[in-house]
DNA sequence: CGGCATTGTAAA
DNA sequence: TTTACAATGCCG
């Protein structure tokens, strides 16, 4: 007679469990949340190895996010094969950036073509890694800043992501001003800085967090913000379906000794 | 200081 | 597509 009440219970169980399994599946970046952004109009491009909010007004990514495993960030088959392929994204309508208008930004302006999702975090598939090289999603970015300060904290990024199992990470363009220097025919919007959020979750949840002007090239703990400080600077809204409790506990706080 | 890994540019 | 070259910064 208990036999049906074990079979229902164990199937109720059952379905519980494949729901709280797919629950992570249902809502983006793992159940966080992509960044909010207010009062413009963001293309969501997802991506096998991130996910970008491109913005065809400005024609660069208002915001590029993933999560970065320790499995990703150890990935050890070299950027520069397959060969480094940056080109125009397709997916996203004209006018939008192309090769020519980044060419000769680097004499002129110094600017290069900067990643918002590292293609070194992308190492660990070709799709992804060739995907990493769409112009959606690039920047045009100071090139000392981008092989400089920001370099080195994405490479801390992976080496946390080792660390801890996983990360999530989220970067993107600071505009400050109402219009923007552009470059090339189709008029890419230069930033005048730089955002990244980079968030824990796990047994002590942490997040740290960086600004820095385009152009900007000193020691990068000189850059380092909190979650409440960045969403302020940014207008953005990060990780919104982070619980509450957890949210409260972190955003005030951003200090690299605990990380 | 040179070696190395990352970020890039550009020419053929 | 392939190849060569430049800047940055860590590490020994």
């Amino acid at each position: 007679m208990k036999t049906w009440q074990h079979r229902f219970l164990i199937a109720f169980l059952f379905g519980l469990l494949l729901w709280a399994c797919s629950a992570s599946e249902r809502t983006p970046l793992n159940g966080l949340g992509y960044p909010v952004v207010s009062n413009e109009k963001v293309q969501v491009l997802q991506r096998k190895g991130y996910t970008a909010g491109y913005s065809a007004a400005l024609k660069i990514p208002r915001w590029v996010a993933w999560q970065l495993t320790a499995e990703h960030a150890q990935a050890a088959q070299s950027r520069h094969k397959p060969a480094r392929h940056y080109r125009e994204d397709s997916e996203v309508p004209k006018p939008r950036a192309t090769l020519d208008d980044y060419r000769g930004a680097s004499k002129a302006l110094n600017l290069s073509r900067g990643h918002m999702c590292p293609a070194a975090d992308c190492k660990w598939d070709a799709q992804a890694f060739d995907e990493s090289n769409l112009l959606t999603n690039m920047c045009p970015q100071d090139a000392a800043t981008n092989s400089g300060m920001w370099n080195r904290i994405e490479i801390k990024c992976r080496q946390w992501a080792v660390r801890y199992g996983e990360v999530y990470v989220v970067t993107g363009p600071i505009l400050y001003h109402q219009k923007h220097v552009t470059i090339g025919k189709n008029k890419v919007t230069v930033p005048e800085g730089f955002y990244k959020v980079v968030l824990r979750l796990g047994s002590k949840p942490a997040c740290i967090a960086w600004v820095c002007k385009n152009g900007d090239r000193g020691k990068n703990g000189q850059y380092i913000n909190t979650l409440e400080q960045v969403e302020r600077i940014t207008g953005l809204k990060f990780f919104p379906q982070l619980d509450p409790k957890i949210r409260n506990r972190i955003a005030s706080t951003a200090q690299e000794k605990d990380w």
